[in-house]
Formats: C-alpha cells, sequence, structure tokens
RNA sequence: GGGCGUUUAGCUCAGUUGGGAGAGCGCUACCUCGACAAGGUAGAGGUCACUGGUUCGAGCCCAGUAACGCCCACCA
C-alpha cells in the first residue's frame, strides 16, 4: 500500500459516502463496464431491460427500489463474467408530458391551440431535451449500472419506425380497426383513455327518480339516475325479462318528460329487478352498460353532451350549458312538470382520469382499437406453461384472471404529443385510408392529397415493445441477437397488465419469443404512517435526500432490506441499518488493511477460529447467493448484514486481534481472504463502499465492479469448527452475563480454572479470565469453568446470583420432566426429539446437583 | 360484489417440513479495551388480532370472525 493510501485509511475513521460516489461512478463509467459488445447470444449473456421511467418524471421510491433489486442481479452477474447489458432508456409519456408543456403555456398565458400542432411539438422536444435527462441523473446517483451509452427515447427515430412497423401489422391482421365507440372521455386531457387509466373512486352524489309516463296508459315508469342531464339522449327503458309487474308493457312505449321522445320498453338480462323499481333508463350515449344494451337491441346512440363538457344541439334548450348546469336545468324543469319523484343521497364508486383526475365522461366517439383476443391466446399460454414466470405466485392468478378477460384496447389519444397514428386519408376518393410505415406521397389511387390522422397513439402502445425496440428491432441487430430475450423483469404490479403483460403479447408476436423468463412483482413502499406515497398527499419520500444523508449504498440495503413483503411501510432504521453497516465494512477494512502483513489473499487456518470463519463464510456466500437469484433480497441483504457484523466483526476479529498484531502470516492471509470475498458478495446491493474499500486491497488487479463474484467453496465447510467455537461463544456470553450480574468491574480479570471439557482458547481472554491459577475452592461453576474467590468477587452478590440459577435449574427441570411425563410426548414425538428433552433434563439436574 | 395481502416486543419487520418466540431501531446499566461511540458488553420488554378445531405438542395446519391495506368488477 502506498503511503498516501495508509495515511488516507488511517486518517479516515469515518466512511463518508458523498465524497466516494461521484468520483467511483466516473471511473466504472470510463473502465466501460456498462457498455457490453453486442456479442454472444442470449443463453449466455444477460440483459435486463429497465421499466422507462417518464421522461418528466423523478426517481421516486418505487424506480429505487426496482432499480436497487435490477441493479443487484445486473452486477451479480457481470461479476460472474457474463456479458451483461442493462438498457436505459425514458418513456415519452403523452399526456404527463404534454400537461407539463401546456402548464408553462398557460403560465405565458398561451395555449397551445394559438402555437398549433407543429410549433407545439417542437416546445414539446426543447423541453424533453432541457428537462428529459433529469431522472438518468438520479439514476446514476443510485449507483444504477446501466449502459447509459445507449440510452434510449420512446419517440427516437428508430423507435418510431418501429412503432409503425407493429401498427401496420397488426392493421393488416384485420387487429386493428377503428369505430365509434364508448370511451372514457377525459374533460382533463380532451382524450379518450383506456380502461386501464381510470380509476374509481367513491363520491356522494343525488339519486334522483323519474317518472316516465307509458304511452296511452295512467301507469308511470320510475326510474333512478345520478345523471338526470343525460335523459335527454334516453332511447329506451329497459326491465328484467322475468320482472312480471313489467311484462305486459314490453314492446309498449313511454314518454320522455321535457323531451317527448318515445322509448321502446325492452327487456334485458342486465337489469336487476331488486334494485329500485326494476326500471332502467337506457342512454346508449353517455353510459358504457348501457351502450352495451343499445348495441344488442339496436338502439339509436344520441350524444347530449360534447368533448368539451357541454351540452350539444341534441340537447334542446340545455344545449351550451355546461353538463353540471344542465343537471340543475333539467331536474328544476323536472320538478315543474311534476315528473321528479324522489331525490334521495347517494354514495356510489365513479371513474376518474388516472392522469388529469378529473371525472371521466362517457362518451361515444370515433377511436382506433386493437382486438386482443388472439395476441392474448398464446401470451396465456406462455405463462400457463411457466414459459414466463410470474412471482410472487399469486399474481400469477392475477395475470392470468385478467388476461382471459381482455376486451379491445382503445389505442387513440386526441393528444398532440407522442406517435401519431400512421394512417393517411384522401378526401378526394373512394378508397380514402392508406396504412403505412412512413409517410406516403400521395393517394395510390387517385393521387390526391393526403392528410395524416390527427391522434396519436397510446404511450402503453409504444412501450408494449421496449424490450426489442429499445435493441434495434424490426431490424436484424447484433444487440437484438444477443440480447433478446432478456432475462428477467422486476416491476410493480400496478403496471402488471398496462405494460407487462402487453410486452409478453407483442415480444411473441414480434419478436418471435418472450421478452423474459422471470417477472418478479416487487413490494410497493408506503409512507411511514401506511399511507400510499403520493405526492399529491405529500406524503412521498424522495429517494436523493436520503442518498444525501445516508448515502446511495445505506437507501439500497435499507430498501432491499424492506421490502421482504407485498406492501411494506418506509423504515428510516433499514436505511440507518445500511449506512452503519457501510462505516462498520469501512472500519472493519481499516484494521484488516492497515494490520496485515504483506501476504496473498488465500485461506490458510490455523486454528478452530480459522475453519470456523471460513466455513461461515463460504456458507454465507452459498446461502446470499441463493436468495438473490430468488428475488428474496430482504434475507440476502439482511443474511450478509449479520454474517459481516456478527460472526466476523464481533467474533473472528476480536478473536484474531492478538495474532493480527503479532503480525502473523496465516491469519493475515485469511483475513484479506476473508475481506475479498465478503466485498465481492456485497458488491451487487452495495456497489460504492465496497468498490472503494477494495482500491486499498492487495489483491486488486482491476475494479470490483468486474470481479470475480464469490463462489462458495464447500470445502471449506466445517461443521466440527463450527460447532466448537459456537459452543465457545456461548461460553464467553455466560461468563460476561455472570460477570455483570454479579457486579465485576469490566476491566477487571478474574482467576479460575478449567475442568471438564476444555472451551477454545479464546474464551479466557474475551470473558477476562485468568485460568492458570488453582487456588482455593471455586465459588461458582459457570459450564466447565470454575471461579476461584479473589478479592474483586462480592460475596453476597456471588451467592445471590447463584440462588437465581438455582431457581432457573429448578424451573427447566420442572418443564423438562412435565414434558417427559406426558405419555402421548413419549409415545408419538419423533424419537430424535424426545432424546433431546431428556439429554436436557440430564444436563439441568447435573448443574442443578453441583450448585447445591 | 369478487380476489389478494397484512395483523408477532414501544416502532418497523423476520420466524424454514409443527418441537422452548427473533433482528434492527428505541429503552436500562456498564465500558474512551491499539477498526468503528454511527462502537462494544450485558439486560428489560411479547395473551404471536380474536374464536373454535386438528395434534402428545400450534406463531406455523384447518374453519370462522374482526380490523387495516391493495387489485379487479357494468348494478342505474
Amino acid at each position: 500500500m502506498s503511503s498516501a493510501d495508509r495515511e488516507k485509511l488511517e486518517k479516515t475513521t469515518r466512511y463518508a459516502p458523498a465524497e466516494v460516489e461521484n468520483r467511483v461512478f466516473a471511473e466504472w463509467v470510463e473502465g466501460g463496464y456498462f457498455h457490453p459488445a453486442a456479442e454472444g447470444v442470449p443463453a449466455d449473456n444477460f440483459s435486463v431491460a429497465i421499466p422507462p421511467p417518464n421522461v418528466t418524471g423523478a426517481l421516486h421510491m418505487g424506480h429505487a427500489l426496482n432499480g436497487s433489486m435490477q441493479d443487484a442481479l445486473v452486477r451479480m452477474n457481470r461479476m460472474r463474467g457474463r456479458n451483461t447489458l442493462w438498457i436505459l432508456g425514458t418513456d415519452h409519456a403523452g399526456i404527463a408530458t404534454q400537461a407539463v408543456v401546456e402548464k408553462g403555456l398557460r403560465a405565458e398565458g398561451r395555449t397551445r391551440q394559438e402555437l398549433g400542432r407543429e410549433a407545439f411539438v417542437e416546445r414539446v422536444w426543447a423541453w424533453k431535451e432541457e428537462y428529459g435527462s433529469r431522472i438518468v441523473e438520479q439514476y446514476k446517483r443510485l449507483g444504477a449500472s446501466c449502459d447509459y451509452e445507449r440510452e434510449r427515447f420512446t419517440l427516437d427515430g428508430d423507435y418510431v419506425r418501429a412503432v409503425y412497423r407493429v401498427f401496420k401489422r397488426l392493421y393488416d391482421k384485420g387487429y386493428i380497426y377503428r369505430d365509434h365507440y364508448m370511451v372514457n372521455w377525459d374533460p382533463g386531457s380532451h382524450s379518450a383513455i383506456s380502461d386501464l387509466e381510470v380509476e374509481n373512486r367513491e363520491v356522494e352524489d343525488a339519486l334522483y327518480s323519474i317518472d316516465y309516463p307509458v304511452e296511452g296508459s295512467d301507469r308511470v315508469l320510475t326510474v333512478a339516475t345520478v345523471r338526470p342531464e343525460t335523459m335527454l339522449a334516453d332511447t329506451a327503458v329497459a326491465v328484467s325479462p322475468g320482472d312480471e309487474r313489467y311484462a305486459d308493457l314490453v314492446g309498449r312505449h313511454c314518454v320522455l318528460p321535457l323531451v317527448g321522445r318515445r322509448l321502446p320498453i325492452i327487456a334485458d338480462e342486465h337489469v336487476d329487478p331488486e334494485f329500485g323499481t326494476g326500471a332502467l333508463k337506457i342512454t346508449p350515449g353517455h353510459d358504457p352498460n348501457d351502450f352495451e344494451i343499445g348495441r344488442r337491441h339496436g338502439l339509436e346512440e344520441i350524444g347530449v353532451i360534447g368533448p368539451d363538457g357541454r351540452m350539444t344541439e341534441e340537447a334542446g334548450e340545455f344545449a351550451g350549458m355546461t353538463a353540471a348546469a344542465a343537471q340543475d336545468a333539467v331536474v328544476a324543469a323536472l320538478r315543474e312538470e311534476g315528473r321528479l319523484r324522489a331525490e334521495e343521497p347517494y354514495t356510489h364508486s365513479v371513474p376518474f382520469s388516472h392522469r388529469s383526475g378529473e371525472r371521466i365522461e362517457p362518451l361515444i366517439s370515433l377511436q382506433w382499437f386493437c382486438r386482443m383476443d388472439e395476441l392474448a391466446k398464446p401470451a396465456i399460454e406462455v405463462v400457463e406453461r411457466d414459459e414466463v414466470r410470474i412471482a410472487p405466485a399469486q399474481w400469477k392468478r392475477v395475470y392470468l384472471d385478467w388476461m382471459r378477460e381482455i376486451r379491445p384496447w382503445c389505442v387513440s389519444r386526441q393528444l398532440w404529443w407522442g406517435h401519431r397514428i400512421p394512417v393517411w386519408y384522401c378526401d378526394a376518393c373512394e378508397a380514402n385510408l392508406v396504412v403505412a410505415e412512413a409517410a406516403p406521397e400521395r393517394c395510390g389511387s387517385c393521387g390526391g392529397e393526403l392528410r395524416q390522422e390527427e391522434d396519436v397513439l397510446d404511450t402503453w402502445f409504444s412501450s408494449a415493445i421496449w424490450p426489442f425496440a429499445t435493441l434495434g428491432w424490426p431490424d436484424d441487430t447484433p444487440e437484438l441477437r444477443a440480447f433478446y430475450p432478456t432475462s428477467f423483469l422486476t416491476t410493480a404490479r400496478e403496471i402488471l397488465f398496462l405494460w407487462v403483460a402487453r410486452m409478453i403479447m407483442t415480444g411473441i408476436e414480434f419478436a418471435g419469443d418472450v421478452p423474459f423468463r422471470d417477472v418478479y412483482v416487487h413490494s410497493v413502499i408506503q409512507a411511514r404512517d401506511g399511507r400510499r406515497m403520493s405526492k399529491s398527499l405529500g406524503t412521498g419520500i424522495d429517494p436523493l435526500e436520503e442518498i444525501d444523508v445516508y448515502g446511495a449504498d445505506a437507501l439500497r440495503f435499507g430498501l432491499l432490506a424492506m421490502s421482504s413483503t407485498q406492501d411494506v411501510r418506509f423504515s428510516d432504521a433499514k436505511v440507518q441499518q445500511g449506512s452503519d453497516l457501510a462505516n462498520k465494512l469501512w472500519n472493519a477494512s481499516r484494521l484488516i488493511l492497515l494490520n496485515t502483513a504483506a501476504v496473498d489473499s488465500a485461506p490458510r487456518p490455523l486454528h478452530v477460529e480459522d475453519r470456523w470463519i471460513l466455513s461461515r463464510l463460504e456458507r454465507t456466500i452459498a446461502s446470499v447467493t441463493e436468495k438473490l437469484e430468488t428475488y428474496d433480497f430482504a434475507h440476502a441483504v439482511q443474511e450478509a448484514y449479520s454474517f459481516f457484523w456478527r460472526d466476523l466483526c464481533d467474533w473472528y476479529l476480536e478473536i484474531v486481534k492478538p495474532r493480527l498484531y503479532d503480525g502473523e502470516e496465516e491469519v493475515s492471509a485469511t483475513l484479506l481472504w476473508a475481506l475479498e470475498r465478503i466485498l465481492g458478495l456485497l458488491h451487487p446491493t452495495m456497489p460504492f463502499v465496497t468498490e472503494e474499500i477494495w482500491s486499498f486491497h492487495p489483491a486488486r488487479r482491476g475494479h470490483l465492479a468486474v470481479h470475480q463474484f464469490p463462489v462458495a467453496d464447500e470445502s471449506l465447510f466445517d461443521d466440527a469448527a463450527e460447532a466448537d467455537v459456537e459452543g465457545g461463544i456461548g461460553l464467553t456470553q455466560q461468563l460476561r452475563a455472570w460477570r455483570d450480574l454479579v457486579d465485576v468491574p469490566a476491566a477487571s480479570v478474574l482467576a479460575a480454572r478449567i475442568e471438564g471439557v476444555e472451551p477454545p482458547d479464546f474464551v479466557a481472554r474475551l470473558a477476562r479470565f485468568e485460568l492458570d491459577s488453582d487456588a482455593g475452592e471455586p465459588v461458582a461453576s459457570i459450564g466447565p469453568v470454575r471461579v476461584l474467590p479473589s478479592g474483586q468477587l462480592d460475596a453476597a452478590a456471588v451467592a445471590d446470583r447463584l440462588e437465581k440459577r438455582r431457581e432457573e435449574l429448578r424451573a427447566e427441570v420442572e418443564r423438562a420432566e412435565r414434558k417427559l411425563g406426558n405419555e402421548g410426548f413419549v409415545a408419538k414425538a419423533p424419537v430424535e426429539v424426545v432424546e433431546e428433552e431428556r439429554g436436557k433434563l440430564e444436563r439441568y439436574r447435573a448443574e442443578l446437583e453441583e450448585l447445591s
């Protein structure tokens, strides 16, 4: 070690992440470790496609957790020498990004309509160039070993080409079609959104009961609604087919109040005769259920609310009002006409836009849809056959249930930012629709001008092809041949359908194979109080602030450690534990690196404790590795923590200190070896501190990021050494506890001798006993140790302790006797369990005998 | 309305095929012993949500109940 390094190690008594992280990260990037050549085949290589964060986004805890998991496996496999690629990129995030830029425009008092489409899109690009790399920089802070030289964006030229190819193929297969259909209209973004972008919330509304007179009769049908303004678009009244109350009315007509339209009375299974009066007004233009019923019965579809949220011409005297105003007006008019029978408070669930937060207005509009049945079929089969494994297991069933009920996907959005749908219309001729991968010059039939479809594609349409589009598909690229399919995917549960299912479908359809073999659905980190972490609730915790305070390694360790179950509260203590571990690693390493003799890193056991620590080390490597490979990150990091802190630091280092200070070569070699192994084992989860320590290790030839990941050496497993040392540890703890209970000053050394089995050498020193003496009668027995009288012992305290110990033993003897006195236990419990109990009883009796 | 998860120490969570309840943090006492006081040693602290059942034996298996959370769903 250079004298500069030595001085730095001696001086730095605390690990300082802020001083280390940026420097170490720059070294990794400079080394090119994250940028693999496109060589080899997927079976040998290792690749992961990052769930592309929104280009508008900032790193949140979900990203940080998912990133920590992916990086752990990516780094582990890179260290194993596999050609490893972690694909990075961002998602253009149609609605979110457009909203951010529109907000900026509004602040200037302008709108996107004033700007025009072309200028607006240019402005969004400018925004993206300026702010879009923020989240990528944040992944670097986390230490994520992505390939930053292959960063992709879902609106890159090549990516757009892939999207268009997919659209055209799906269109040519007849899956994609255009239709007037009921969609979720989001008045906030002025666009249709998919079912998956809708969230239902409990809302208190008023439920109005309205009388519809039956034509040619004194009778009325009373219907109930929370949206009386939509009655203007009613085209039928439905009753249950089996409902005897109304059987004679089916086929006759009602008259719609205020409007006077004749409404057929129809029978449909959807109507629940138990609910309300058993009569349901049918509004195909503004209610998804009524729309289905309307299509079944061939009813007219009338729209009285427009995309702008105002009443249309169809609404007659109410035209031009907002829907809310129209509701009041309609209710007032009905009341005047004496048609309003009741008004009562009513709590029900109502759809809201996940994006804009506004209440969804179900509208019929002309949209592009993708039929999903054919795409879903093989995607169901691969999961059924475990060719794509979804873990934890319950998510497999959730996936399959959803896929078996899959419905057409509305893929068009009325936005400007996104992939403009590759369809061109010719106004001049009959064959007026051209679907193409690139803009056609002129109409193929009449040579007329073409104009492109105004709508863009749902953002998820492009993310659905992320794993292969990022590798250059549809071209047959070296990247695609080397890295597709990817190795695994870790994801948040809320995008299982939105994203994961669609990737599996498109992967099979277009790339000829599933996009990944394993899907791991990770925990949701909740706020400290158990509420959802969200910006709008103010419950978010910023991962970058945690990194600033504790360091990236600490946050990574903490997140992995706390993510044991599906919902887990954010735990500051776990992050602190990670920070403490980084510091402990640093300081234990200082002890080793500053005191070891100049020898090679190698296992050179001389004493039982050496065989013990090597055995424990190798078992820990085997166990932690197995847990990482099965996505059990929480237990993996806790186990590594426990081995390092308890076994290595608390016991082994304390035991071998005299040998170390003595300059013994064997213990030096063993310690350097153990350090090398533990650094390698921890590097995937705590990359910065381990890399920094490694830079001082005499065995270092290159960066730890590309050093050999440790493989457990079973020949070093040693049950006998483990039993001996653990016995010694137990005895040491008993001796210390005894000293504490009889109030012996911590520093004083007590006289004692051994009767019986000799414990390991370290026991006497760590418990501060001098064993050479044999003067006098023992005053206490702890295992084989006979404590001899001395001035430092308070006789009364010793006697008191002795009596307490006898009481404990009597209780133990009684417990064991009771258990062994149970005939059922002796007869039915396994022999070894009974024998163990007998052995305990004997030992307790013997010790009690001895103390009496 | 279906489905899933959670309930164990003051807090956040572990607990393997059923065989004397664990960790981290917090708390108490002691310790500047040649890595680390962000440390060390020892200790206190639990009706394992509740009710039944199976078993020689249940935190663990079975049935039911409750609370909290999440996902899905077309009941006006």
